[in-house]
RNA sequence: UGGCCCGUCGACAAGUGGUAAGUCACAUGACUUUGACUCAUGCAUUCGUAGGUUCGAAUCCUGCCGGGCCAACCA
């Protein structure tokens, strides 16, 4: 795995998140940013972690502070070193360098031990003996108060015992729990004496079976971030209703720093799904192929769908990072990877629906090459030569028999430039029996070869174009989200993404793989289609196409 | 139905008492060796809603409506 460059930089924009901190440094209640990003290892990173991502790391890049990466590993039971890995690679993919260090949450269990038992002594915890379900039921509702458990009372000295003997595997999983004496009937449910240790003989991937107890979230968040020095613990929204129990363990145990949680929207992407649990179960029902299924709104499948690092920073800066809740439009990330591939991928031709295309007129034992921009926005890029001969292939989709008003591509007696090559004109077609056209006979204006015609006619359409001589039938992976979503039509925004695993949508599954030939490409070059023969059609003007689909993703050449 | 958070163009989102930025999408026109790209133009007399305060309100107050989160020994 080669590092990245950084690609969080420059221009972050503004946001809420910024102006906190502002006030904060110009205030002095921070002197240096600490931020983190703590994924916890039961799944792989997807988009939304990009914006979670963007933020910390972003913000401890825009005021030159430290921003942590810290696996927040506390229960065992849903955590995997392969994960682990995963999110490594990705955050390298990405360029967020976690120059503050990186950090297991596991690795503060004992430090966690410690302020749990100093919060007993403080008279502030207590071993609880209620069963799950009667805690539930002593917690009330959200209408109506609980009711303080038998076992608040303890003694320091009982609850002491009782909770090293908790840490020495004398009790089965959820006998006992320790909680913090808060108060039970606040109207925010978490801080009805939360929970702060459960019970749980379970090997962890990273402590092996040292521990049988486990830190709840509220009490082992509060304590990294306190003990990294995080100045700025930015999570989502979700977590708002933990602020004050956040607080509270930060105040009970007397930190002398204070971290500080503020809360952002999570991304939502229309007809994506982006919840994890949802994520995993796709993977484990076999419903994808994997965690990088390019279907999946994971990193990885992103980025083997050609995504870069910065065209996905410059998405999740475009949504924007507030509070209101919202489902981002997925044509905007597609936009900034287009704008991106736009600007610095190599076009290469392909045609993947080929018809044969002879140029009578051409002599069969004439070989040349046309030398043909590989970026027609970036000279730097420079040229390649395209062996052209008098057999071609063009895309059957760019003739058309009859063709409908407005028509520039080739079309009987019409004409039409190769691109980069002659202009050439369609004398006849050949059909076959079934009434399909097998090859277009045509004539090229061979004095004028790329240059404008000498009698100054205007010619509109460009075709692009291989020679059968040199091109190379390979397979490319078309994996293209929004060709996907092309192919169950009419699924209104807000559609969840397990919703398109209905019996008519798997099939698009198949029509992602497609014949390609292409001209001049190796294989594992990394291109871009000049043009495809996947285009939307345009209500208003059938036969034409509204929107070019390639230049929305890179692809590689497999094989 | 308790508490907290949130409602500004189709989608995001600035704006935090002085008279509605920007982006995506969309539409039209120009340009074009690919109908792409690029460029130009258009796109909220109005800020969930009803009152109130004020010379003046998207911004402050109140009620109502709508959405989200919370009753795991998950994070």
């Amino acid at each position: 795995m080669s590092a990245s460059t950084p690609k969080i930089d420059g221009d972050l924009g503004s946001n809420f998140i910024y102006d906190i901190i502002d006030a904060d440094l110009a205030g002095g209640a921070v002197t240096q940013v600490h931020t983190r990003f703590p994924p916890e290892p039961n799944g792989y990173l997807h988009i939304g972690s990009a914006k979670a991502i963007w933020i910390s790391a972003g913000a401890a890049m825009k005021y030159g502070g430290l921003f942590n990466l810290r696996y927040d590993d506390t229960n065992p039971v849903r955590e995997d070193d392969e994960y682990v890995r995963s999110i490594e690679e990705d955050l390298n993919w990405l360029g967020a360098v976690p120059n503050g260090g990186i950090f297991y949450g596991s690795d503060y269990f004992e430090q966690c031990y410690e302020f749990a038992v100093q919060l007993i002594k403080d008279g502030k915890a207590y071993v609880c003996d209620l069963s799950q379900e009667e805690m539930a039921a002593w917690r009330g509702t959200l209408t109506e108060p609980g009711k303080n458990s038998p076992y608040r009372t303890r003694s320091v000295e009982e609850n002491l015992d009782l909770f090293g003997r908790m840490k020495n595997g004398e009790f089965p999983d959820g006998s006992r729990t320790l909680r913090a004496i808060i108060d039970m009937s606040s109207s925010n449910m978490n801080l009805r004496d939360p929970v702060l240790y459960r019970i749980l003989h379970a090997a962890h991937h990273r402590q092996g079976t040292k521990w049988c107890i486990y830190p709840m979230y509220d009490f082992a968040h509060t304590i990294q971030d306190a003990l990294e020095g995080i100045t700025h613990s930015l999570c989502s929204i979700e977590f708002e209703n933990h602020r004050p129990l956040y607080d509270w363990v930060a105040d009970n145990i007397g930190f002398a720093k204070k971290p500080r949680q503020y809360e952002f929207a999570r991304l939502n992407i229309t007809h994506t799904v982006m919840s994890k649990r949802y994520l995993r179960e796709l993977v484990e029902s076999g419903s994808v192929d994997g965690w990088d299924d390019p279907r999946m709104p994971t990193l990885c499948a992103l980025r083997r769908r050609g995504y870069t690092p910065s065209s996905i920073f410059e998405f999740v800066k475009r949504a924007g990072v507030a509070k209101a809740y919202s489902v981002v439009d997925i044509r905007l990330l597609e936009y900034c990877i287009r704008e991106e591939l736009n600007q610095n991928a190599p076009r290469r031709m392909a045609v993947l629906d080929p018809v044969k295309l002879t140029i009578t007129n051409y002599p069969t034992s004439q070989a040349e090459t046309f030398p043909i921009p590989n970026n027609p926005l970036d000279e730097t890029a420079g040229t390649r030569d395209v062996a052209f001969s008098g057999k071609l292939y063009i895309e059957r989709e760019d003739f058309s028999e009859d063709p409908p008003p407005k028509w520039q591509r080739l079309r009987p007696n019409g004409e039409v430039r190769l691109m980069g090559a002659y202009i050439i004109r369609c004398n006849e077609f050949v059909k076959d029996a079934e009434g399909n056209i097998t090859e277009l006979l045509c004539t090229a204006d061979l004095e004028t070869r790329n240059d404008k015609p000498l009698d100054g006619r205007k010619v509109k359409g460009t075709i692009h174009w291989v020679s059968a001589a040199t091109a190379v039938p390979a397979k490319a992976n078309l994996y293209d989200n929004l060709f996907t979503l092309e192919n169950v039509a009419d699924a209104p925004d807000g559609t969840n993404f397990l919703e398109y695993l209905n019996p008519d949508s798997l099939t698009v599954r198949d029509n992602c793989k497609l014949e390609a030939t292409l001209g001049g490409v190796q294989p594992g070059e990394r291109f871009q289609f000049v043009r495809m023969g996947y285009f939307s059609a345009d209500p208003k003007h059938p036969g034409t196409f509204s929107r070019v689909v390639q230049l929305k993703d890179s692809f590689k050449l497999e094989g």
